[in-house]
DNA sequence: CCCGTTACCTAGTGATCGCTAGGTAGTCTG
DNA sequence: CAGACTACCTAGCGATCACTAGGTAACGGG
């Protein structure tokens, strides 16, 4: 009767429940027990593959981290390459279009990135990393004529995630990218 | 040693403490017990005069709604008056500026409007009606000519939330007004 | 100054929390 | 096919959760 997984299988089965839950109710907000429940196994079982809850949410941002980061890289121009507005623009819009197709993890990142802004939630210097990373690659991306690039990147990258989470909000009501790329259109010179 | 207050102002000092502890962990992660504790009290004694975790939830958001009310009101054109550019310029700026000045209610918003994506918060439906509320007043006051303003307005209220959060990250680093300015300047025609 | 009201307490309720110890039973290797 | 390994379980730990019942003592009105 019960299933048994090998080790790979069930921690990733484990990471991808984990993304909707504490996207839902937040580290705090979610127990193991209710996690493992939705895995169809007991907290203790959970709790073999990951040994605390701290160390579930690491495991998740980690693993998210590593596939992210393959993804963006892709998308973003590498060195000093000189770049068009229209090309800067294209960037944007195909981040944006990537998060439109995974919005479990917007909403993690949503949910996440709020809860963080305490410094003793186990996520803080995560964020506060992560987030000074993306605004210098935004900076580097943005890096145009006449421009203040971080400035400009602090507004882009704050623009993005409040539509992102507005998005979220009105249950995916609007085209996501189209607005964006209006909102884009505008904000860059 | 015990100190006795009257209703209202206990009633006031619970609030004005729960606005930070729910800002800091959100509603599933702050107890009563520790909410109590900062009010140099017991949790039976709040939940004098709070029923329940949720109700209380729900005279935060009370309170906050009365008392910004007034002051929104007070800060946007009434009727069909005729605007100009700069006066929506102008009413943004004041509106932010006024954020700006109570960083703890940016911080409870910003917390529970994710939070409350969760159709099963308590917060759901004030959230839901809120920030559609808010939509239309600002289609409103963005109603420029050859503009469609609900597409605007949603950019525009995005793109404020998105700055405001990313202020509260990066604690307060930057001038949030004026880097509000300069979004407002080019994301408004 | 007394008496009703009420702010607030102590002491508990059962439920649930994260987590541990130790066992059971599938699976993989030699 | 035996034995090592390990995925997963049951049982239970102490702590904490939201909340209740019933008492005590400070206040306000007469």
């Amino acid at each position: 009767m019960r299933t048994r997984m090998n080790r790979e299988d069930r921690r990733t089965a484990i990471l991808d429940a984990a993304i909707a839950v504490i996207g839902e109710r937040g580290f705090h907000g979610f127990s193991i027990r209710e996690l493992a429940l939705r895995c169809a196994m007991t907290d203790a079982g959970l709790l073999h593959h990951f040994g605390s809850k701290t160390d579930l949410l690491l495991a998740v941002l980690d693993r998210r981290d590593m596939q992210d980061e393959h993804a963006i890289a892709a998308l973003l121009p590498h060195g000093a390459a000189p770049r068009s507005r229209a090309q800067v623009l294209q960037v944007l819009a195909a981040i944006v279009a990537r998060n439109a197709q995974h919005p479990e993890l917007v909403r993690l990142y949503a949910m996440l990135r709020v809860e963080a802004l305490a410094a003793d939630h186990p996520a803080h210097a995560y964020f506060v990393t992560r987030d000074r990373m993306a605004r210098r690659r935004f900076a580097e991306l943005l890096n145009l004529p006449g421009e203040a690039p971080d400035r400009l990147a602090r507004q882009v990258l704050s623009a993005m995630d409040g539509l992102e989470l507005q998005w979220l909000q009105e249950e995916r009501g609007f085209d996501l990218v189209a607005t964006w790329n209006e909102t884009a259109e505008r904000l860059i010179p």
